[in-house]
DNA sequence: TTTTTTTGTTGATTTAAATCAAGCTTTGCG
DNA sequence: CGCAAAGCTTGATTTAAATCAACAAAAAAA
């Protein structure tokens, strides 16, 4: 049995804005593809709740997880200008997406310019998200920060749709995460269990919790 | 003396095209800072020639370099949805920028949706851009692969505005470059000069060049 | 110009993470 | 259900990069 998705909190965002004009609601299953590398990109993808994986395959055949995207956040939004999906995105455990063709948007947008404000607006903030991602994960000298940083970019990109701003269910798997932030599942499995002696993440399989935030933030940063 | 910057290449750039609407150009010498963290964001920036570096400032005043910028690119664009802007942006070397001031575009758009389309394919590219240099640089099991694949990047970037595709002019320092990538100038050296005895790269002072793609490309991707 | 400071290189030692290896736990399936 | 497979944890050893340290080269300042 799958666990159900977290609902998402009321409140007039861009993503709801867009898709009460032109977008589709799709229920996606675990380990199904959105879309695939080289596939024509004709649409792109608003995370309504769930998770999904965007992973790149590179030429040894082992694939590289170049990152997750939670509920607010868009998938393809760089395909607007391109003809073809530049990667993988493959739901991890059930999903909810709004689809919102290119083209439809295109002549909704030459009518209703708002609609492309919105949809500005919403590039923007993934291009917010992506480098705060970035410099969350690049250049930490230990993998224990390197992870602590990573899981609190979590918490902060899920707080605004979680009940719990502490509280975090990731149905992403252990290797996933691992092979993400660039080291071994053995290396996350040992500072997981670090922090866990330590009080600072309660960690039940799936669900994580943030126990002291002040510390994490300490081994983040330092 | 500062070297002069490469010039553009001719063409017509979504750049180019919001520029003759609403930009001002501005010549920015070195270690200028084009906004610091927390400054109102009221503009974003098109890199028109030179580097800008992209710091953040962490709690025990160590700065941290979360990207460079190049010719063709956006600086501040995250900020159309932020009050403040989240990071500093600093010149490296003599640079040029175009200005977009956020309420002249705002206005602009209404009356032109064009130039609002032309603004989603900038920031499309940009995201674009973003996530190849964090897929480029996330998750590489050795310093090696992370900096062969981080020199690629920065190659592929700079070829559509430099006049050789093999040739690079990189004013930033070691440094900065070691910094970005999360080890020590130490490490850094000793691979840069690991590349030019196997004959990869040719470096001098600041002038990088690929001498052997296919062999540094196993190495990125390995 | 010489001096000082910054920036970059190379070597020796230490340390953090990979690797190798074994056991445990959970999940899925006939 | 019982078994197989996948996923996760922990321990011992090896290896890559950090650190410590000295020096060289280039820029900046006097």
């Amino acid at each position: 049995m799958q666990p159900i998705c977290r609902p998402l909190k009321a409140g007039k965002t861009e993503i709801s804005i867009m898709d009460s004009y032109l977008s589709k609601h799709n229920i996606v299953s675990n380990a199904t593809p959105l879309f695939l590398h080289q596939e024509p990109a004709d649409a792109i993808y608003a995370v309504c709740a769930g998770c999904f994986k965007l992973t790149e395959q590179s030429a040894e055949n082992n694939e590289k997880v170049i990152g997750f995207r939670f509920p607010g956040e868009l998938i393809g939004e760089d395909a607007i200008h391109n003809q073809h999906y530049q990667y993988n995105a493959v739901a991890v455990g059930h999903t909810s997406v709004c689809k919102i063709d290119l083209k439809e948007l295109n002549e909704c947008g030459k009518l209703m310019p708002e609609l492309q404000l919105n949809l500005i607006t919403l590039l923007s903030k993934q291009n917010a998200m992506l480098r705060e991602e970035f410099s969350s994960v690049v250049a930490k000298h230990t993998a224990e920060s390197l992870l602590a940083a990573f899981m609190l970019n979590l918490f902060k990109r899920n707080s605004r749709y979680q009940e719990s701003g502490t509280k975090l269910y990731l149905p992403v798997g252990r290797d996933a995460i691992a092979n993400h932030l660039g080291f071994r599942r053995e290396t996350l499995s040992r500072i997981f269990s670090k922090f866990q002696q330590k009080g600072l993440l309660s960690i039940q399989a799936k669900n994580i919790e943030i126990l002291d935030l002040a510390k994490l933030e300490h081994i983040a940063y330092s």
